[in-house]
RNA sequence: GCGCCUGUAGCUCAGUUGGAUAGAGCAUCCGCCUUCUAAGCGGACGGUCAGGGGUUCGAAUCCCUUCAGGCGCGCCA
């Protein structure tokens, strides 16, 4: 149930009946005083405007209109022309027997699902995953999840690095290993140590330089034994990235990788193509395309280059024809890309041009979802204490360690077992969180300590609360499926418990229109916050028979929306900690 | 040089797309455990929303401008 969306659509209704234009917008918004009810509407003073008449007076004229009886207790205009709604608490407390009953927590799936791909993750295969990938794996992993939850047909497209010369380098130095009997499997184990040393030789040894610019070449001819060993590499990457996924709880598998070298043979359709629609437009030797879009004031135009004198293609080729594919293959009707903010540039061009192009047409939206940088404490871009690049892998066993540690120090009692399992699933979910908990377009500062802290809009906060309600219901030594009759709704904070609850909804379709799901975490924060104060304030088991009957139902819906709510962020609840 | 983004409490961050008296957490201070997990709860203190103009019933939010920081701008991805 998204009461937002019913009241948008019956003071619509009222506006509309009272002599507003359609489609008028009812504004309908969550309170942002308790004095102002529940929810409040502020697309009178707008439209009273339009219609140049007394917001006040069309206020009482949409009242007349609307009838709220059902759910509301009372309905008032204030200010200029606000109305203000206050929920019923009889309707409430029956909203609560619905969530109770429902699987999903009465949240219906869309009428009318989208086919969205998502493309996010996207690491270099040549390298070990790092701090940088976290965002986009993470943030586009809790938005894949809220969808598909919703009913959307989710198409996860992980577009690795797995083409470019830096491949020649890497496939050469194996090749030497090789040579010399070297262990592959141990070389490849750290993909880190084993670029820079590939590195150290491209750099300082001549002969091999020259061989891995031959296996460059050799790789985009499709020589077989050059393939194979490169197939050989990228196998051993994805590999780790695995490893680094399940680590991470993070949905992708192998399937969704779709790597860049994927498009290869298309990349010369896509410049036929551009050529023939009379876009391209040779320039000191490369083809470019020049699109008034991109004009400074003085009429200069940054071009997209999209093939490299020599006949290259470049990453803009690649992307291009990944649009294409997204359209025509996937007929996607949206199509998500959680990129670094610094890109934006890059994929405004692309988006323009594809769609110029028709690589594209009105059928899809293509919408950048781009994500700020992680920060060390120095306001500089987050690195490890030797100053070198974060591997994701080390930060997340830090993050466990830390956590354990944490844990261990509180619960002496408890067996080592439970207390590293517990370490694992708090120390993962603290480096999610933290960063799902921000805005996704903004930069954020990495911070252990506030991250682990189990104070404030953290991980260990809400997987607390959780925890503790689990308590009670295990205290409680009943049948949970047995459990029902009326709840009710008296005290205060069980009002705003109930009200809290029912808004669930809107916070997981704020995460899935606008792919950010600092939303929903806001949200459960305040959820987790506002059933501690009526944990506080109102005693459950103790109370008498129908009174915890209530309770108890409210109790378990909390924690029945806690642990759907972080699932969608990928983040795991424990029943003791 | 041009373009994009950012600037909110001492610190870390929100602010539902223009709504009412700008909100949380940390830190500081004051209360609350013989009662369901005190890893908690209640309260206090803390603001020229970077500065200045403008638009209007109303601006942290939109426009202009100045300042500060970050990033991006032809053959890496």
């Amino acid at each position: 149930m998204n009461i937002q969306t019913l009241l948008n659509q019956r003071i619509q209704a009222a506006m509309v009946a009272a002599g507003a234009p359609e489609e008028s917008p009812a504004l309908v918004r969550q309170s942002a005083k308790v004095q102002f009810g529940d929810y409040q509407a502020n697309g009178i003073m707008g439209v009273a405007k339009k219609l140049k008449t007394n917001p006040r007076a069309f206020a009482e004229q949409v009242l007349e209109k609307l009838d709220l009886t059902d759910l509301a207790d009372k309905v008032e205009i204030a200010g200029p022309g606000f109305i203000n709604i206050f929920l019923n608490n009889a309707w409430l407390g029956k909203e609560q027997n619905n969530l109770r009953t429902s699987e999903r927590l009465d949240i219906a799936t869309v009428s009318q699902p989208e086919t969205v791909v998502v493309d996010y993750s996207a690491p270099n295969l040549a390298k070990e995953m790092h701090v940088g990938h976290l965002r986009s794996t993470v943030i586009g992993d809790a938005v894949v999840r809220s969808l598909e939850f919703l009913g959307h047909n989710v198409v996860r497209q992980n577009h690795v690095g797995d083409w470019g010369t830096q491949f020649g380098m890497l496939l050469a130095y194996m090749e030497r290993l090789r040579s010399e009997n070297s262990e592959i499997s141990m070389a490849l184990s750290d993909l880190e140590t084993f670029y820079r040393e590939a590195k150290k030789c491209f750099d300082d040894d001549e002969a091999f330089s020259v061989r891995a610019r031959e296996l460059v070449v050799q790789l985009q001819s499709g020589a077989p034994e050059c393939i194979a060993l490169w197939n050989d590499f990228i196998n051993i990457s994805l590999e780790h990235c695995e490893e680094t996924y399940q680590m991470l709880g993070v949905s992708l598998e192998r399937k969704d990788v779709m790597p860049e070298s994927a498009y290869n043979d298309d990349l010369q359709n896509v410049i036929n193509d551009l050529d023939a629609k009379g876009l391209i437009k040779e320039d000191q030797g490369a083809k470019c395309v020049f699109l008034e879009e991109f004009a400074n004031k003085d009429g200069e135009i940054t071009p997209i280059i999209v093939q490299k004198t020599g006949g290259g293609f470049l990453y803009a080729t690649t992307d291009l024809a990944a649009v294409r594919h997204r359209h025509k293959v996937i007929k996607a009707d949206r199509a998500l890309y959680f990129v670094d903010a610094r890109q934006s540039l890059h994929f405004d061009q692309i988006f323009t041009l594809s769609r110029k192009a028709g690589f594209a047409d009105d059928s899809i939206s293509l919408e950048h979802m781009p994500f700020g940088t992680v920060m060390g404490s120095d306001g500089k871009p987050f690195k490890t204490r030797s100053g070198g690049v974060a591997k994701l892998s080390a930060l997340l066993e830090e993050a466990q360690e830390r956590a354990y540690k944490l844990v261990a120090s509180k619960n002496p009692e408890m067996s080592e077992e439970e207390l590293r399992n517990i370490g694992r699933v708090v120390g993962v979910a603290s480096v999610k969180y933290a960063d799902l908990s921000k805005n996704r377009t903004s930069d954020y500062v990495f911070n252990w300590d506030t991250m682990l802290s189990f104070e404030g809009n953290t991980a260990p906060y809400l997987q607390y609360a959780y925890s503790r309600v689990a308590s009670i219901v295990r205290n409680a030594e009943i049948d949970v499926a047995e459990l029902q009759g009326e709840i009710s709704i008296v005290e205060s904070q069980e009002r705003a418990l109930a009200v809290k609850l029912v808004q669930f909804e809107e916070a997981v379709q704020q995460v899935t229109n606008e792919g950010m799901p600092h939303f929903l975490c806001a949200y459960l924060y305040e959820l987790a916050g506002t059933f501690m104060s009526f944990y506080e304030a109102c005693p459950i088991l103790k109370a008498e028979e129908e009174v915890k009957n209530s309770r108890l139902q409210l109790a378990l819906n909390t924690a029945s929306t806690l642990k759907l709510g972080l699932s969608l962020l990928g983040i795991e609840t424990l029943e003791r900690m």
